[in-house]
Order: C-alpha cells, then structure tokens, then sequence
DNA sequence: TCGAATCTGGACCGATCAGTCCGGAATGAG
DNA sequence: CTCATTCCGGACTGATCGGTCCAGATTCGA
C-alpha cells in the first residue's frame, strides 16, 4: 500500500522537534503539535504513534541534524585547539538562537523528563555521550599535534567541556548578555593550555 | 482572628519544595501537593493562595535554606581557593542527593519554566545573581590573598565557576558516576592557578 | 460544657489533556 | 468517469488538571 498522496515528514519532524524544543514537552499540546506539524490529528497518529514516540523521534533527529553539525569541526583530521574553540563559538549562537533562548534540546528534555521516563534518559544520555566522545577525541589529537596541553587526560578533559557546554545551555534561559557567556567560554578554555 | 490550631507551615513549604525539586512544576499534581505538605486541600489554598504563588514561596526557601547555606564557606573572611574548592565538594553531594539526583532547584525551575513565566525567571535569575556574587567575592578575596592567580577578573572567574555548578548539576540527571563528576570539578579548579 | 473559631473531606466545576473513531472530501490510477 | 486509497475535520471519550465551596467534624477558650 504505497504513499501516493504523499506529505513531507521530515518536515513535521522538524516543526514538532521546534516545539518542543521552544516550549519543552508538557507545555507541547496536541492541539499545538498539529499546528506545528502541519498534520490532521488522525494523520498524526497514523504517522507517530503518539506524543512520548514522536517525542523520541524528535531526540534522534536532533542528534542526527544537530549534534552532529555542531561537532562536526571536532571531526576533522588533525583537529585541536582551534577547532574546539570553534564549536563553541557555535554553542553560543545555538544556545542564544534567532527566536529566543531554547537552550539545548537535550537538555531540557533531561530536566524535564528523565526524573519520570526512562527511555527518554537513555536517549538523551546516547546524545551527550556521543557529544562527549567527540571532544574527547579532539583533545586526544589537540594533545599530538601540541595545541593543548597534556597535564589532563583526554577522557577528564572532555567531560569538563561539556559540562560548559551544558552550563551554558542552561545559562542562556535567563539572557544572560553576551560578555557573559563569552567569558565564560573564555576562562574555559584556559584549560586547554 | 489568631490561629488557635497552628500547623507548621514551614514544614508544609519543606514538603512542597521536595516535592517540586524532585518531580518538576508540572508533574507536581495537586494531589501529590497535598501529601506532600499534609494539608487538606481547603487549607491548601487558604495557606498559599495557589499552585503558582506556592512554587515562588518555595523559590524563596530554597534560596534563605539551601543556597545561603551552600556558600557558607565563601562568607567567612579571608575566603580564598580553599573555600571555592570545599563549596565545589556541596555541590556535587548535593546534586547527586540522598533519594536520586534532583539536581538544582533553580535550574530545574529555570528550564521548566523560564520560557513561560517571568516571575518564576526574574526570581530564579535572583537567586543565581546571589550566587555568583558570592564567588566573585571570594575570588577577589582569593586574588589578594594569593590563593587564586590573578589573570582573569574576579567577574569572569565568578561567572565560569557559577557556570560549572549549573553544568553539574544537569549532568546530575544522567546518573554519571562520581568519578566523571570529580574530574569535571579537578579541571574546572584549575583555572583558579 | 458550650459556643465560636478552625480545619477537613469531598462533592463539584469548567477547562484541558491525549487519544479514538468515522463520515466524507480529496486525490490519483485505470 | 470509476473507484479504491488517502487524508482530513471534528465529534467524542475518559481522565486529570487546578480551583471553589460548604456541611460538618474537631478543637480550644471561657
């Protein structure tokens, strides 16, 4: 039974991911969602189940479209020093965002959600580690290539910045001025030397 | 028209804020409320007005009860490096807590509600603006006691270490063992040198 | 002991929630 | 054009939400 009328569900993933994103999960209701997705309630559960499945869709599709363009500097052969600075150049413009201070996805589903559901941890979980597993490797090369120090191991230094990057995710739902966050990255990176 | 019967109200406000800080704003039902703080649900509401006003009552024992006491170290004269260092070990005791992680009041409050309530942003906003000061003071202190080095602003230092606590206390949701959080902490202190 | 003040449990309210279901409109294949 | 398939709008359900209200139980001062 093929799709002949066809819509375009990566977009619904995307306004639905927006929503939650903006407004975390409890406050994303169904009404909303339809408006977001673009989608007749009946066409909405034919396609994600219900709220929590596409809750999780969302968490994969902002790992894969995300996470993985925010590191993708991480990635490149050689990197180091310059290309963690980087991304974090990027993490503030992601945290800050052209509609208001959404924070970090992931994060918010974190606080909000995984205190109650299990599943929605794990996956938040996988999206950090991976995270975590990129800066990592980035300092391990940093250290070779001599753009930063190596008084810490890779693994330590990787889970001290992104544990910044988490703070300032979180920072930027107060609206915090820029000077903040931009000493904040600042003194981080010191420990880079 | 005096109280005759008295019940203890700042153990209700107790009850209530656990409550909060465990499960979030929204999965704090009315119900659950009402176990929590031991009231009927006529007194409730005679009490503490609503559900909202209730939640900013708590905002403010969390700030007199828990952050007044967490900086504690920073008050004392003379604070320096050994101070930061002893508030840092709090934090993460705290941030793990007894009965599962619960991470921070504040920011779980700040991600959950922030984006929809400005009294519950200005309020949060506040009682992290206590918090930094109190770093900065004894950064300054520190600085001029020669236990912290002098290459950044006491501002800026204040600022990372605030930012670290917050990144803490996200990660605490995750579950991580305390060695991950250790080394988050070890590199953090490094930028005291 | 009596009466006033305090406190409680639960019935009740309107709103909103996620989710189900179906009649019929819209569409594309043949 | 025909007709099966796809899709939509909206009525509907049952649960739960925060919040109101009051009759009556409980308690204390006098």
């Amino acid at each position: 039974m093929p799709r002949t009328r066809g819509f375009d569900e990566q977009q619904a993933l995307e306004g639905a991911m927006q929503l939650f994103w903006h407004q975390g999960y409890g406050a994303a209701s169904l009404d909303r969602l339809l408006d977001a997705t673009d989608l007749s309630k009946s066409s909405f559960y034919e396609t994600f189940g219900n709220k929590r499945d596409l809750l999780l869709a969302t968490l994969e599709r902002y790992q894969a479209n995300f996470i993985e363009l925010l590191v993708e500097p991480l990635r490149r052969p050689g990197a180091g020093r310059a290309e963690i600075i980087e991304v974090f150049g990027r993490v503030v413009a992601h945290a800050l965002g052209p509609r208001g201070p959404r924070g970090c996805f992931v994060n918010n589903c974190l606080v909000e959600m995984a205190p109650h559901d299990a599943a929605v941890r794990d996956a938040a979980r996988a999206v950090r580690d991976h995270l975590e597993d990129a800066f990592v490797a980035a300092v391990a090369s940093g250290q070779k290539n001599g753009s930063i120090g190596s008084r810490e191991k890779p693994r330590a230094l990787g889970r001290f910045l992104i544990n910044t990057v988490s703070g300032i995710n979180v920072a930027a739902k107060w609206r915090p001025g820029k000077p903040a966050l931009d000493d904040i990255v600042r003194v981080a990176l010191r420990t880079l030397d």
